[in-house]
DNA sequence: TCCTACGATGGACGTTGTCCAAGTCAAGAA
DNA sequence: TTCTTGACTTGGACAACGTCCATCGTAGGA
């Protein structure tokens, strides 16, 4: 995760210890936490951030492309940082969790020009439901 | 969408002038309203229609299978009463207009095994993102 | 027509997210 | 190293969306 502290640097960033600590809470692989929830982790390293903080931080990681935001359940967004492997979402309809999973093929493939209605397609977001080994 | 009133009331729904105004606001294709929207609507049938009673309402067309839920854009959710062909979402990424498409194929079949984890897995909602006519 | 259980009401409350004025500090300049 | 400055952070108010609950009203069967 250090080299996104470092594109992150050399895209102009100031480096701040609050900045910081919201990526490191990011790092890892299957990771799809809500605000509140990086909030909660930050807390945990650096007591006084602020929520505001974590918001506009996590909006500016999205917008610059090193984070994908999902909703998936139409309550919290979720933070997915791996957004530099394209891939889809597999969420269990019970509990909750959420898995990227990589269909094979191009998803756009499938969507033949009639059905496009003149839109300029450019991406599908695909969520898979079903039940989780432990919810099954 | 009288059809949709008498399997309502086949499945024992106490029919009221409520459930019967927001039964109407929903009828046609390409319809995707917010609940505020629907409540806005049976306002205007319907003057003295609670917004806590759109919700109860929208909710139980959910659990019953007469509408969709979706969740686009982290916004408010939009309640699709087009639940009995089954269909996937175009998304304008500008304006936010939706459209109901037909892929072709079986959105499952391009999800390997490998890539399921285990789940039980059942549906794929998709969000096929773009810019429609009006705002390319 | 009368009963009564189901549904409607509306206002309080909860969650998630945004905004803003004031204070703080990272990092380049000297 | 110290200074300077504008970008960043803070915390609290506010807004949008949704849920809950005690009370009242009424659809539909007896």
């Amino acid at each position: 995760m250090s080299d996104l502290l470092e594109r992150l640097r050399a895209r102009g960033w100031r480096m701040t210890s609050q900045r910081r600590v919201v990526a490191e809470v990011l790092a890892g692989d299957h990771v799809h936490l809500t605000a509140d929830e990086v909030h909660a982790r930050a807390v945990t390293r650096l007591p006084e951030i602020a929520r505001a903080t974590v918001y506009n931080t996590l909006g500016e990681l999205v917008a610059l492309g090193e984070v994908v935001e999902l909703s998936t359940d139409g309550r919290a967004k979720r933070y997915d940082p791996n957004a530099h492997h394209p891939h889809q979402h597999l969420v269990c309809s019970d509990c909750g969790i959420i898995r990227d999973v990589h269909p094979t093929g191009d998803p756009l493939a499938v969507l033949p020009p009639a059905e496009r209605f003149g839109f300029t397609v450019s991406a599908a977001d695909v969520t898979y439901r079903g039940l989780c080994p432990g919810c099954a």
